[in-house]
RNA sequence: GGAGAGGUGCCGGAGCGGUCGAACGGGGCGGUCUCGAAAACCGUUGUACUCUCGCGAGUACCGAGGGUUCGAAUCCCUCCCUCUCCGCCA
């Protein structure tokens, strides 16, 4: 949520800022909405202060045993515009808030124009896609063998964009996630948390998933208020709302490994084959709740954190700085890191790193205390995907494959797969 | 799911319908004392919002939302949550 005072103080500059990530802000209601919710706010704290007064008079009166009748029926005629104006007053706050709620952050000043991911700004590259001595093959052929990587029995489990994973493929995805929490916890020092993966709708709308993008999220039949989480984002970061934290307690850096649930409405057609994007999946997620000086340099720290994941497992990728019409809803500023995959001869989104500055918090009333004594502040949040698992184990698969169809472990993951150090494919009976 | 108890400030914990933003205790902050510290003592200490250039003034908030009343933390209704016991369950 933005501060409404850059609404209010600076509407030419907020207005152009949010038309840079293609957002047309509906100024006119705004001004209309906050003109009337001003007149009708000070006449209302009027009616009630001059109700305080006569009320306190008239218990006094009534402490000396006068007669009270007169006073009651002059406060009682005012009792009625009073209980009018708060009326008015609740329904125009209600739908300056919802107003407020629908409209994005504000990009950075250095965020890219753009509108989509056409205007990504390429950051700069690391490693160098491997040239193969032969064709290299796509990870859903590479998963063949002894039914590695088997979708069409996921069809008749669950349905599609899902996958059942069995022998050393399954073994190797939860190989590559005990490895990501690994590496977060013991050399980036966060601290491992286990969550929820239902959240209620306070909290998705705390890190901005609602009200606006339900249609993403699947509910729960047995309890309407619950969705599944699209991302530990949602339970991470709601774990400071309406806290108000110790300065000396941030930042806060936590890293969970959960499932996550996206509906994909909208991607029809988009991705059908294969594990790039599922109903399901599962990620490492790092969060960081941070003083808002400190932001800056966490992001860019944070973006470093999920980079070691993709140099350790010795796989090429890129960094983009998104424009500003292709970046997530709540976030000032994200950084893609996009893996090469040679069996789509292009570089994929695996991890994405966002910084929120106080929009999440504002919306979740997270808040720190500079001082023992001093006003509470908004903190800032920051999250990234440390990685994405699926998506790792695709970017494994086509870039260390060799001829024979078997699969080569980078030294760094062997210790968490008995020390192997090649998946021999299965042979088929 | 059944039965019961309860939700008050940073924490504990009071609160006949009227000077209650809330006693009291703890904690925090500032000070006195001290070479320093502890103890003791004194003072202070919520959050959000509105109006105002500013000084300042005002409003709201005692789980949430309604209602009764001139006036509600206190009375009534609805909902939510927490805890205890039973049942069920990994």
């Amino acid at each position: 949520m933005l501060d409404i005072r850059c609404l209010r103080q600076e509407l030419d500059a907020t207005e152009a800022a949010l038309a840079r990530r293609g957002y047309t802000l509906d100024r006119a209601r705004f001004e209309q909405l906050e003109a009337r919710r001003k007149e009708l706010q000070v006449r209302t704290q009027e009616l009630q202060a001059e109700r305080n007064t006569r009320s306190k008079g008239i218990g006094q009166a009534k402490a000396r045993g006068e007669d009270i009748e007169p006073l009651k029926a002059e406060v009682g005629r005012l009792g009625e515009e009073l209980k009018q104006c708060e009326t008015d007053l609740h329904v125009v706050q209600a739908e300056l808030d919802a107003l407020l709620m629908q409209i994005p952050n504000l990009p950075q000043a250095d965020v890219p124009d753009g509108l989509d991911e056409s205007a990504n700004v390429e950051v700069r590259r690391e490693g160098v896609p491997r040239e193969f001595e032969f064709t290299p093959r796509d990870h859903i052929d590479l998963g063949l063998p002894g039914g590695w990587l088997d979708f069409e029995a996921a069809v008749r489990v669950a349905g599609a964009r899902f996958v059942v994973m069995r022998g050393a493929m399954a073994r190797l995805h939860r190989a590559l996630t005990q490895f990501m929490l690994d590496l977060h916890i013991e050399r980036h020092g966060y601290q491992e948390t286990y969550v929820p993966y239902l959240a209620n709708p306070e909290s998705l709308e705390g890190t901005g998933q609602l009200p606006k993008f339900d249609e993403d999220l699947f509910s729960v039949n047995c309890d309407q208020r619950f969705r599944l989480i699209p991302t530990a984002e949602v339970p991470l970061t709601n774990l400071v709302r309406e806290q108000i934290l110790e300065a000396e307690s941030l930042p806060l850096k936590m890293v969970a490994h959960t499932p996550c649930f996206r509906s994909e409405a909208g991607s029809y057609g988009r991705d059908v084959r294969g594990l790039i994007r599922q109903h399901q999946f599962e990620k490492v997620e790092l969060v960081q709740i941070v003083r808002p000086e400190a932001s800056p340099a966490a992001l860019e720290e944070l973006l470093g954190h999920a980079e070691a994941v993709l140099q350790a497992l010795e796989l090429p990728y890129r960094v983009m700085l998104l424009s500003a019409g292709d970046m997530g809803f709540s976030a000032a500023r994200t950084y893609d890191l996009e893996v090469w995959l040679p069996g789509q001869d292009a570089y994929r989104e695996i991890s994405s790193c966002s910084s929120f500055e106080a929009f999440q918090a504002r919306r979740m009333q997270a808040r720190f205390r500079p001082k023992a004594g001093e006003r509470p502040e908004l903190v800032h949040t920051i999250n990234g995907s440390g990685v994405a698992v699926g998506r790792a184990l695709v970017a494994l698969l086509e870039n260390h494959q060799q001829a024979d169809g078997s699969i080569r472990i980078p030294a760094q993951l062997q210790p968490y797969l008995g020390g192997t150090s090649v998946l021999e494919p299965p042979s088929e009976q």
